[in-house]
DNA sequence: GTTCCAGATCGACGGACATCGATAGACCGT
DNA sequence: ACGGTCTATCGATGTCCGTCGATCTGGAAC
């Protein structure tokens, strides 16, 4: 890893001709690259995807109580996906009493709508 | 798994108070979720989100060996990211002579960022 | 046919992940 | 203090994933 690597990769072909133009992309977002894709991880599971979406569409604060009967899973499982979403930073918690409320981060899924919605074709 | 929960779980509080509104969500979009969420689980990795990126700003096809100097890793890794977007929908392929060129299929990432870009709060 | 090259596939390995039951921790009523 | 309730954590387990080197495939040039 981590080679010297040469950006223009031509080398000499069997017949001399390129494949292509070259694209000799910068690594601009690098970092970038690694925060959206932690955020996609985080929404690649199906049951986290939904619980998002019912966060959200609730547009407010939801017991957990209320997200356990909603899927098939153990209420442990359910805990750790809450968990892997809030280190995600896509929703947080308020704990009151004996109940934990959970709600979307206002602005998390924006930077990857945004890259997402990115029209680069025009 | 597969239990028959009912889905007003209030039961018996210490007090009888409920901790909040019933959600009572409809499982309306379990297989709808799944199909996000392959798309989502394509995109969370940092290479694959660049991969995307870079086929997406070009706007065009892309020769795979334009692709491998761009990423500190070894060509079948390269390789195996292309296939997972592959099967994902997100890109496809297309094989001239010796070189294979990738491009980003139109419309691909459209529900996924329809979903993430979905105004819960207004 | 033979040789070379680009790309895909294979097999292996280490680490991450989803899931569960059991348990711990926090909190409320009595 | 005690017992009950909600949530988080722990430990174990089976599966999936990212990565590599080695190898296979099929096309081009000689």
């Amino acid at each position: 890893m981590s080679v010297d690597l040469e950006l223009t990769p031509k080398a000499k072909r069997p017949n001399g001709q390129p494949c292509c133009e070259p694209v000799v992309y910068p690594d601009v977002e690098r970092e970038q690259a690694i925060r959206l894709a932690d955020v996609a991880k985080a929404l690649g599971d199906p049951i986290r995807l939904q619980l998002v979406d019912v966060l959200r569409k609730h547009a407010g604060e939801v017991c957990v109580c209320e997200l356990v009967p909603l899927f098939d899973i153990s209420q442990p499982t359910l805990s750790h996906h809450l968990k892997r979403l809030r280190e995600a930073g896509i929703v947080a918690s308020e704990r009151r009493g004996l109940w934990a409320y959970y709600y979307v981060v206002p602005g998390a899924l924006g930077p990857l709508a945004a890259w997402m919605g990115d029209d680069h074709d025009a």
